[in-house]
RNA sequence: GCCUGGGUGGCGGAACUGGUAGACGCAAGGGACUUAAAAUCCCUCGGUCCUUGAGGCUGUGCGGGUUCGAUUCCCGCCCCAGGCACCA
């Protein structure tokens, strides 16, 4: 009787029967340890794509795996639904933002329960609706108690096309991360959240996360940016105050002859006022200020500066020190003003050389002297000083404590730190996103909407025209209000939060079940599930998405909502998913549909086939989901981008790997079948009787892949060897005589291995083994049957092949006994033919001898 | 410029703390089955040399070093990808 192997009935089937029977429903059980599995939630933009194919089966692997393992496995599945897409979709096609999202939302949650994904779907949250939203606005409630949301009138950087603000973070290269339009400047009031209030915290735990990624805390330990240095205070000439810089160069301090400020900074125009140079300045200011982003922060930006006809002395020297305005200068980090060394620096030495400003050299190299004259750029390297008062001859390393010492005793500094990272601008003049809960009253100021009015909600009938502004502050009704304070009419704030907001709590929003709507957030269960025990998605949120998440977990700890410290323990960060481009000269990027015999269809021309890039509509090398499942089934797709490379690098689409995964799972199905008449009553090996020959080999064999692939999946989530370690088990079935059918040991031991080959690959293929499980009789749904065990003896070699190795070159080799006595071995190795071949004559210098590996024999002459 | 990763057959990738380089898969070639094709099954498959063998040499980006032995450790360099970038 043969059934063919057909993926579409039995996976539909089975994902049928998971959901009757609610196999992966999860709730608390103090009694079970618990598991929390999660994967980076999608924005719901209406298809997914193999990228999230790839990071979900990732997931899925893990959660059926611990399932396996005996774990209460919490997984859970949900949409970060505020963005921009749905504005624009609504601004393109006057379709809601809401109607949108829900759309994409049924047919995103259609294409995941398709590919068979095991998430407890009770525990679904949308971030669009209002009950996810309410608990972001308490919290915002709460930042602005503790000072942890504040106000504040900035630039900020602005899209001119999404017409909103960015953070810092979501500036590319001055572009805009989502448009890539160029980012302009504007002057803003603003909500910020104190993301610094926790950078020494942030900083410290990037030490304490053994299960990230190193390259993850490095990229978060930079964008921190924490610097040690000074703060030094240079007087004015003329007495009339002080100049007050950041450094982390206090060793040059005898070198620093003149001083830079930033052009945006205030004090500029200060100084500057009254004096023949003021117009000037307003000039050079004007002109900085028309410079866009990508303009300042490219490599051939030329320094420039205009002198402010004042002058500072220097702490250590009293020099006289010229005070420029420079465009190069950051405003926004340390004091906004630099003592510039052109001397070893190369910024300051370039000014330096443009308006001929003194130079004086305080470190002097070990190889060789410096001489202002000839220097031709700044020495930063290591060095000893000179020029430099009682300090000279001292290392400069050495004298960044010793000088920091003394301008401290002096009065004119202090030790301090410095970060890189700023305050998290949150406001959004958008429609789609969690409206901010404050009210502002021309009485009382920014008052916040009392608790009890919560939620927020965003109103519905809003029109969105895609010109500039808040939509929310042009829709009659919703702004107006009455302030809570005084009882006098006031304005509702219209602008809406980052959709980042939303992302740093949803896994807390995940705990509790969508029907526990009040406490949504409940501490017991809270405790009982965080942190996440795997995370896994992409390295694109490596500083963003998860430096947020980290902080707001930190917050809400201190709030008291939460126990722990760190939201993820471990983290995966997969890679990208490429595939090769195509492209014609004449039409651009083609789609392989668009290619017949490396030609492009519409003009014939010779198609250019590019290197392999990251998926995207774009490049038109994008493969459709739909598509995989339909032509092949959920089950090659998974094991496909499961086994074309280990989750963390890149994964290369390769259209004939996906027809070789699906030939490994016919296979298997294939051999299962074959022997279903043979081997259904017959119960799995378990030991007990002798076996010998090809059974004892089969036997050992299936123990060691139970052995490897335990290891590759626990260890380090290796599974494309743990799935060759299977195709290898399958492959030795193969050639295996077909016993009688009155051989019931013989039989028992395939039965053993056939379910073992099952079990293994249960948490990757999961409809397929079900399937081959329920046709051996088992009436148990495979996701609550037991991971395989396997027995250390019964895996173990009874014969090894020892190397023989002459002057470290593989020679020969012998087959011994796994309990042959080295004496024994090394004789039978120097009695070897071959190698008896390659040292006749030669005088034997030493012999080294690797248990149950090889013996090494060295000889001379 | 600084900080991370990474360079292994025609390709994706194995080789876990220094000990058989190339597992597994793809592609390619050969064979079996078939009227034929597809599917399936079996075999070969880093390069090179010859005397075609249970052969020799060579081979993990390049150049050195440590070691009985290096894809693995150390030093110097080249290339690729990612992050940060006038951060004083």
């Amino acid at each position: 009787m043969e059934r063919k192997y057909n993926p579409s009935e039995i996976e539909e089937k089975w994902q049928k029967r998971w959901e009757e029977k609610q196999v992966f429903r999860v709730t608390e059980d103090p009694n079970k340890k618990k598991y929390y599995l999660l994967e980076m939630f999608p924005y719901p933009s209406g298809r997914i794509h193999i990228g999230h194919v790839r990071n979900y089966t990732i997931g899925d692997v893990v959660a059926r795996y611990k399932r396996m393992k005996g774990f209460n496995v919490l997984h859970p599945m949900g949409w970060d639904a505020f963005g921009m897409p749905a504005e624009n979709a609504a601004i393109e096609h006057g379709i809601h933002p809401s109607t949108w999202t829900h759309e994409n939302i049924d047919n995103m949650k259609r294409q995941l329960k398709r590919m068979g994904f095991s998430y407890d779907w009770d525990r679904e949250i949308a971030t669009c609706e209002p009950e996810y939203y309410r608990w972001e606005q308490l919290f915002f409630l709460w930042m602005v108690e503790k000072g942890l949301a504040y106000k504040k009138s900035s630039t900020v950087n602005w899209c001119p096309k999404c017409e909103t603000v960015l953070a810092n973070e979501q500036v590319e290269a001055g572009l805009c991360w989502r448009c890539e339009s160029e980012v302009g400047e504007k002057y803003l009031s603003q909500w910020f959240f104190k993301i610094t209030a926790y950078v020494e915290e942030l900083l410290d735990y990037c030490d304490r996360l053994p299960g990230w990624p190193e390259r993850v805390l490095t990229m978060q330990k930079n964008w921190i940016g924490k610097s040690y240095g000074c703060e030094l205070s240079f007087p004015m000439a003329d007495g009339k105050g002080e100049i007050k810089v950041f450094t982390t160069r206090q060793d040059t301090i005898y070198g620093a002859t003149f001083m830079l400020i930033a052009a945006e900074h205030p004090l500029v125009l200060e100084l500057s006022r009254g004096k023949e140079c003021e117009g000037t300045v307003r000039d050079f200011m004007e002109k900085i200020k028309k410079q866009d982003k990508k303009m300042r922060t490219s490599e051939y930006y030329e320094k420039e500066g205009v002198f402010l006809d004042t002058y500072c002395l220097n702490p250590a020297t009293g020099r006289k020190m010229p005070i420029y305005a420079a465009n190069f200068v950051l405003a926004d980090y340390g004091t906004g003003c630099v003592m510039a060394v052109p001397t070893h620096d190369q910024r300051d030495f370039e000014f330096a050389k443009k308006y001929d400003l003194p130079l004086i050299v305080v470190i002097q190299p070990p190889d060789r002297t410096l001489n202002v004259r000839t220097m031709a750029e700044a020495y930063t390297e290591e060095g000893v000083l000179v020029n430099s008062g009682p300090f000279d001859g001292m290392e400069n390393l050495k004298a960044l404590d010793a000088i920091a010492d003394h301008l401290e005793k002096l009065g004119r500094g202090k030790k301090t730190v410095q970060y890189r990272l700023r305050d998290w601008g949150i406001s959004r003049q958008r429609y789609w996103g969690t409206p901010i809960p404050m009210v502002l009253c021309e009485a009382c100021g920014t008052v916040p909407v009392p608790e009890s009015d919560l939620p927020v909600v965003l109103p519905r009938e809003v029109e969105l025209t895609g010109e500039g502004g808040s939509p929310l502050a042009r829709f009659p009704g919703f702004a107006e209000t009455i302030c809570p304070r005084c009882g006098q009419p006031a304005r509702l704030e219209t602008d809406t939060m980052d959709t980042f907001v939303e992302s740093s709590w949803y896994f807390d929003r995940f705990c509790s079940a969508r029907h526990d709507v009040s406490p949504g957030l409940d501490r017991a269960k809270l405790d009982y599930w965080m942190p996440v025990d795997q995370y896994i998605g992409g390295i694109e949120h490596a500083i963003l998405h998860l430096l947020y998440a980290r902080f707001y977990t930190k917050m809400l700890r201190d709030f008291g909502v939460l126990g722990v410290d760190e939201p993820f323990k471990n983290l995966l960060t997969q890679g990208m998913v490429c595939k090769e481009t195509m492209r014609c000269p004449e039409h651009g990027y083609l789609f392989p549909d668009d290619v017949q015999d490396g030609k492009c269809t519409q003009c014939g021309r010779a198609v250019a086939i590019g290197k392999t890039e990251k998926m995207s509509k774009s490049l038109k090398n994008v493969v459709d989901p739909d598509y995989l499942i339909r032509a092949y089934g959920a089950d090659t797709a998974r094991i496909f981008c499961l086994f074309a490379s280990p989750p963390e690098k890149d994964l290369e689409w390769s259209d004939q790997g996906v027809d070789g995964s699906f030939r490994f799972l016919s296979r298997t199905w294939r051999i299962v079948t074959d022997y279903l008449d043979l081997i259904r009553d017959v119960p799995p090996f378990a030991g007990g009787e002798p076996l010998e020959g090809d059974l004892k080999a089969l036997r050992r064999k299936t123990h060691q892949t139970i052995r490897k692939v335990t290891a590759d999946i626990e260890e380090r989530f290796h599974f494309n060897t743990a799935i060759s370690a299977v195709m290898e088990l399958v492959n030795s079935l193969y050639p295996l005589p077909r016993p009688a059918a009155d051989d019931r040991l013989a039989l028992s031991v395939i039965r053993e291995t056939v379910e073992a080959v099952i079990r293994l690959l249960a948490p990757l293929v999961p409809h397929i083994t079900e399937e081959l499980w329920s046709l051996l009789g088992r009436s148990e749904t495979l996701a609550d049957v037991a991971w395989p065990s396997f027995d250390t003896t019964v895996a173990s070699e009874e014969e090894i092949t020892i190397v023989i190795q002459v002057n470290g070159k593989v020679r020969s080799r012998i087959n011994v006994p796994a309990d042959e006595d080295g004496e024994k071995i090394q004789a039978l190795a120097l009695a070897d033919e071959k190698i008896a071949r390659q040292i006749a004559g030669k005088r034997l210098v030493k012999q080294i001898y690797v248990p149950g590996k090889l013996v090494n024999i060295v000889v001379g002459g």
